[in-house]
DNA sequence: AATGAATGAGTCTTCATTCAT
DNA sequence: CATGAATGAAGACTCATTCAT
């Protein structure tokens, strides 16, 4: 990579990071490619030096999200762990690597996700199925499972997207209890309610 | 209710009505009021007689929703079920009653919801805290449940919201299973995975 | 004239008040049709069985201006006077009938004239040139009189258009000493200022 | 002043002088910010990279009148005259100065002042009363003048408004003597009309 | 004659995108 | 590559006017 191509894509970076900023305040339809440009310091004429249009930006931190996210859950790390611990881990990993930085890039491009059925596609095949990837071989090779591994990945699948899409939509107990969530469900899980 | 007035509240639902179909098809923002009133058969200014503004639209089709919803989950139909059956429906009854002519329209109202906190307060008081309320106590008279009713419900919860999402996304694998899901899911969670 | 007739005239009537309040209030082009209906607590569409359209309103204020102005200024009355008690009344008798209530609508009026030739020719010829009308011959016939009358009748309209718009500009110093204003300036107009 | 900030202010003047002739054609209601931008040679949505909204073109070009006016009255000029060509002056300059370029203008802004009250306190401050600034203090210092000197301005001003109406209510007649009007009338103020 | 819902042409304004400098 | 003024299509909304009841 020549410093040339450095520069470059160091300001495409920025401008992304300016584009996730306002995005994440506004929502990808109130925000202007003026506000991206101001928000990143550069004109607008720029941004269309890095991306091909608006649409391309959202894309472009979908990507992003998608990159940050791959190596999120760590199928070989996660063998040795006794089931309740491994059950911990499956949810934990995902709400915290959802959270933090990327956490108000998910509602956005989730927003966006619920209408454009290319985004919804992109965003179950480039950032759902690879997460979900290995956990159910993890889950098939151990013997203490006594239910159908498929069926245990979707229910905890489920119930990430489900306390992430509250926390999304606001709700202020589910966010301070945030950090304990994955030990009490794990334990609710792999007892059961009865 | 004189002729007039229910003539009036019959144009109005359908107005919406054409809403709710241009939204589901296009989304909230690729509508135009002109799209509403074209499918609606009438003049772009008519819209205006019966609607604030397009948002009004949005928070009518909102409003519709609520009212729908709320008798969905009967907590008193369920007290002498057992446990496991107790489960099943309150997995399938909200499933149920947000899928078909609803579905879609949970879509473009979620979809907004994530980026408009208003709307995300509405949707949280007037569509998952209604559907909820009852259900906490209906546990918590039981003597069958090992864990915290509050918990308890909140893993249901979240559970559908996750399910409802995966589908919104277009899980066509998801959707075929819908019917049996809360069958399989309550079972898991009568015994835990374990 | 019937029992009709006059209810009807009465209605028109009602309207044009109605109109000559908001007109006055918000000025000709940002009330609505609807306003002057509100206002005169009927229907839309009513107005348009009494006016032919909105314009019509405004001509029709402009007519009742006119008929209630013309008599305003009775030359018979002013012949046996001293000259300064002439030049006086010919100040006092316009300001006291353009204010009150058709101050507000003189100032509506106006304001259309000033863009629509029509309106401002009809202004001059069923306002302006009436309220003259005699005033000259009435000055023509005194022996006290050093100067061409037509100069001193154009010279005393103008001041009172002057002091008219000044005061409809919104003028508060000239709108409190309103009342001994004719007094003053007859005396400077009849011994000059040197 | 760099080159660009030239170019933009030309190019704000040009878009003002287009909204001149437009407004001076068919009023300020009358005229879209269409016609403004063909009268430009520019494209509509150039307008408002120059300018706010519609109203800012008239408060634009109420500006650019003010501030031609404002040098049109010098009284450190008008000290060694005689009474009556001090009078002469005070009428012909403001006449003068508000012919022109500058008339249709007035015939315009005085339009909407009638009717918005900021307009009609800016054409007050903005206009009016430098006009008139300093006058009061050259006929003080006199000791030709026999009456109090703001009575003598008030009439002065009133009169210059008033002719200025009536030219602006197109009185034909008014505007073919409008050259010996400042003659004629110093005369008739200088020595009374008895 | 009164009503007021329906109409749809017309307006202001925004904003993604382009391109000359 | 960066700039930012210019573009003009598009859209939300208004409102004078009509007309069936």
């Amino acid at each position: 990579m020549t410093l040339q191509d450095k520069i470059t894509t160091t300001k495409r970076t920025h401008i992304l990071n300016a584009a996730a900023r306002t995005f994440a305040e506004k929502g990808y339809h109130a925000t202007t490619v003026r506000d991206v440009a101001r928000a990143a310091g550069v004109a607008d004429g720029t941004i269309y030096n890095h991306f091909q249009n608006k649409y391309a930006l959202l894309l472009g931190l979908f990507t992003q999200m998608t990159e940050a996210a791959e190596p999120a859950l760590n199928p070989a790390a996660l063998t040795g762990l006794h089931l309740r611990e491994l059950l911990r881990e499956m949810l934990d990993q995902p709400l915290q690597s959802l959270r933090g930085e990327n956490y108000e890039l998910v509602r956005v491009v989730l927003s966006e996700a619920l209408i454009n059925r290319d985004l919804a596609s992109a965003f179950r095949t480039g950032l759902l199925t690879p997460m979900l990837a290995g956990t159910v071989e993890v889950l098939r090779r151990r013997g203490d499972l006594r239910v159908d591994p498929e069926d245990a990945v979707r229910l905890l699948s489920s119930l990430v997207l489900g306390l992430l899409l509250q926390a999304a939509l606001g709700d202020e107990e589910l966010q301070e209890t945030w950090a304990v969530l994955p030990d009490r469900l794990a334990d609710l899980l792999v007892g059961g309610l009865a």
